[in-house]
DNA sequence: GTAGGGTTAG
């Protein structure tokens, strides 16, 4: 203030011009020059509250505000506006309430934001409320309004889609609001969706004027319900009303089309988006990294997110959780470090993105590593987050962790329940499986698709095949759900394990949908344990009619014939096997120890400690030898002298990963192996009796679920 | 006044 008019002319000048002042220290030297020279009217008050809440300065001009005895329209609007931009909705709405109380209508420029935060606070009937004052007023006819009608209505048909039962009312009609009550009563009326998604197509439709934020928030209401073909045709009459799509257009419609997976139409989205310079926009590009993540396309996810000009936290989290979701661990695993270097902080998001990765290497000390930094941020009471972590835990070997996590959380989902569920029924422990299934319904959790699979594998590693027909039964008929590949594949591998095989059998072939290569494996696997070579046949060429490719079949065929000492058979299953140009994955076990995976194959010399592994799985077997340990060669499958057979087995690759365990952590440390594949009867075995005279709990998980070896014996009772 | 990413299986 540096004029040579008087302080007094000054500040009246200013008041007349608030926009002049650009900075809040300008607008606090005003307030003090206004306190030395003006009278305090109401409404030059109001005009200093406003320019308060322009700033953004909400203490300031809620001092102000208090100070006046009947507020005038400017300063309700002024703090309505500024709790609303401050993101409490709460308190906008309640200010908004009490001034209506008081007689004082709105006008056009206050009802947007309070429409805004009605539809924050998810009060419906308050809004509907609002929109009949609006119309009384005759502000209907306002382009803004209208909009932020629509947005308010696209919102709370959301709700009613989604949660069913997240929409609190209020009626304004019962007088003023007491504390919370605002975002009280909720409203629990079937079909309510259809009666907000005709309000939106009502207001929509009787807009005078209508401009292009009027039709994304039409479109964006409709892509967020699931409603994708009313998005795409309002997309379309978009351009028959001139009106041309922008980058909000298009982050609805890529979702769209990576939901449907149609990668070309997603490419068209992506050259309409080069064309007209939107592929650099932050939002279009974590858009396009979802797609093409979504598609299969993980390549041309990286290429987006390698030229983004700028990368903020979403673009970082889309990258990583699409190399999750495509299996590429170690790159996600990878970014997520890229990304702390790049100083973006992790948030909630990248914690339930990045945890599958652990889970799925089991790479615990990542594991916990993430935990921690989870803890210190706050974010363990995030429901995504703590799933993630139950199932992180529980894969990794720790079921005791996983179970403490869940049983700590406030409130638990379909997701965290079905985590805890196959947490334990990975584990072996069906009973408590079951118990927790039953417990999520009494809790009024419907079950899904993935939530049966869950139940089916806990009731397979316990042979419970009565309980899995039962809920097979009740998945069908009382909850609707089309059995899925993976239910029949999970309830073929219950009656194989069980021995049942003949039912088996039966059971894929009287599959609704057309068995497949795997389905059958599973039942030539069971065929294998149970040692039955006639039905193992008829197993193999109906699974060779439908995937001749298959690389397990011809192993597992090659290992039956062996076991039946058919070295002729074998020998020509390992032949088709090699014309065809296909090589099995070896079999692999790794461990961790001190932070570091040690991978190992079997008969694997490569080791730096392999002298020291070998001389200590040389001084086990001769203990398990005496401890009473014979040798089961009945299932190598080379046709090689007995005592070559024994040394087959003696450097197995769990065994070396275990004797490695053993010789590099302090005695009692419980020892935690994964496997690629399952574990051979004879390792089973060996292991008991090593874990007894290492006096070592030991934790294997194979490719189908954990052995908890402790003192001679393990948690799956030889029935896995 | 309009917009984006996540957990269970495979």
């Amino acid at each position: 203030m540096t004029s040579s008019s008087t302080p007094k002319t000054l500040v009246q000048t200013l008041l007349k011009t608030p926009q002049s002042l650009k900075t809040k220290s300008q607008a606090k030297e005003l307030h003090a020059q206004f306190l030395k020279t003006q009278p305090h009217s109401p409404s030059s008050t109001s005009i200093l509250i406003s320019i308060y809440t322009n700033f953004n300065l909400l203490h300031d001009s809620l001092f102000l505000f208090n100070s006046l005895s009947s507020p005038p329209l400017l300063a309700w609007k002024s703090v309505t506006k500024c709790f609303a931009n401050s993101g409490l909705f709460l308190n906008s709405v309640t200010y908004f309430v009490q001034m209506r109380g008081l007689g004082i209508y709105p006008d056009h420029k206050m009802l947007p934001f309070v429409l805004k935060a009605c539809a924050f606070i998810k009060n419906l009937r308050l809004g509907e409320s609002i929109h009949g004052c609006i119309i009384r007023l005759g502000l209907d006819f306002d382009l803004f309004t209208g909009n932020a009608l629509l947005n308010m209505y696209a919102k709370f048909q959301n709700l009613e889609v989604n949660g069913g039962h997240k929409v609190f009312t209020f009626n304004m009609l019962d007088g003023m609001p007491k504390g919370n009550e605002l975002c009280g009563r909720l409203a629990q009326k079937k079909g309510k969706n259809v009666f907000q998604l005709d309000s939106v197509r009502k207001v929509f439709d009787m807009m005078p004027k209508r401009d292009v934020v009027s039709w994304n928030t039409v479109i964006a209401g409709n892509a967020q319900n699931g409603m994708y073909e009313e998005a795409l045709t309002m997309v379309r009459e978009m351009g028959n009303a001139n009106m041309k799509p922008d980058s909000f257009t298009l982050s609805s419609v890529l979702p769209i089309f990576a939901e449907y997976v149609d990668v070309m139409k997603g490419k068209e989205i992506h050259g309409y988006a080069i064309r007209h310079r939107f592929d650099s926009d932050w939002y279009i590009g974590s858009s396009l990294i979802d797609m093409y993540a979504n598609c299969s396309r993980i390549e041309d996810s990286c290429r987006v997110f390698n030229l983004l000009p700028q990368r903020d936290d979403i673009s970082w989290n889309s990258i990583i959780a699409g190399c999750v979701q495509n299996g590429m661990f170690d790159k996600g695993l990878n970014l997520f470090h890229q990304m702390l270097i790049a100083k973006v902080k992790p948030r909630d998001v990248s914690f339930s993105s990045i945890m599958p990765a652990c889970a799925y290497l089991t790479t615990l000390h990542l594991g916990k590593q993430l935990h921690g930094y989870i803890i210190r941020g706050g974010f363990d009471d995030n429901v995504f987050v703590a799933s993630s972590l139950v199932d992180m835990y529980a894969k990794c070997g720790n079921i005791k962790a996983a179970r403490w996590i869940f049983d700590q959380m406030e409130y638990h989902d379909m997701v965290s329940w079905t985590a805890i569920i196959m947490g334990h029924a990975l584990h072996g422990h069906a009973h408590d499986a079951l118990f927790l299934f039953k417990q999520m319904e009494m809790d009024g959790v419907k079950p899904n698709y993935v939530s049966f699979i869950a139940v089916f594998t806990a009731c397979s590693h316990a042979g419970l095949t009565d309980e899995a027909w039962g809920h097979f039964n009740c998945m069908t008929q009382n909850h609707g759900i089309t059995p899925g590949l993976e239910h029949y594949a999970a309830m073929a591998d219950l009656l194989g394990r069980a021995g049942k095989l003949e039912e088996a059998y039966e059971f894929i072939s009287s599959m609704h949908i057309a068995p497949t290569g795997s389905i059958w494996s599973t039942l030539l696997s069971a065929c294998r344990v149970h040692k039955n070579l006639e039905l193992a046949e008829k197993v193999a060429k109906k699974l060779f009619e439908v995937d001749p490719e298959n690389v397990g079949a011809y192993v597992l065929m090659s290992n039956i014939y062996a076991a039946a000492q058919r070295w002729k058979d074998a020998a020509k299953m390992r032949i088709s096997l090699k014309k065809k140009g296909i090589r099995k994955e070896p079999a692999c076990t790794w461990i961790e120890v001190k932070n570091r995976v040690h991978t190992f194959i079997s008969g694997d010399k490569s080791h730096p400690l392999y002298e020291r592994i070998y001389k200590a799985l040389k001084d086990l077997l001769e203990q398990m030898e005496r401890e009473g340990y014979i040798p089961d060669t009945s299932e190598v499958s080379h046709d090689v002298e007995e005592e070559q057979k024994k040394y087959l087995l003696f450097s197995h690759s769990e065994r070396l990963a275990l004797a490695f365990g053993i010789i590099s952590t302090p005695t009692g440390t419980t020892i935690r192996i994964t496997k690629n594949i399952r574990v051979c009867v004879d390792c089973h075995t060996a292991i008991k009796f090593m874990s007894k005279i290492s006096q070592r709990e030991i934790i294997v998980r194979d490719n189908s679920r954990f052995h908890h070896f402790k003192d001679g014996k393990c948690s799956c009772k030889d029935y896995w």
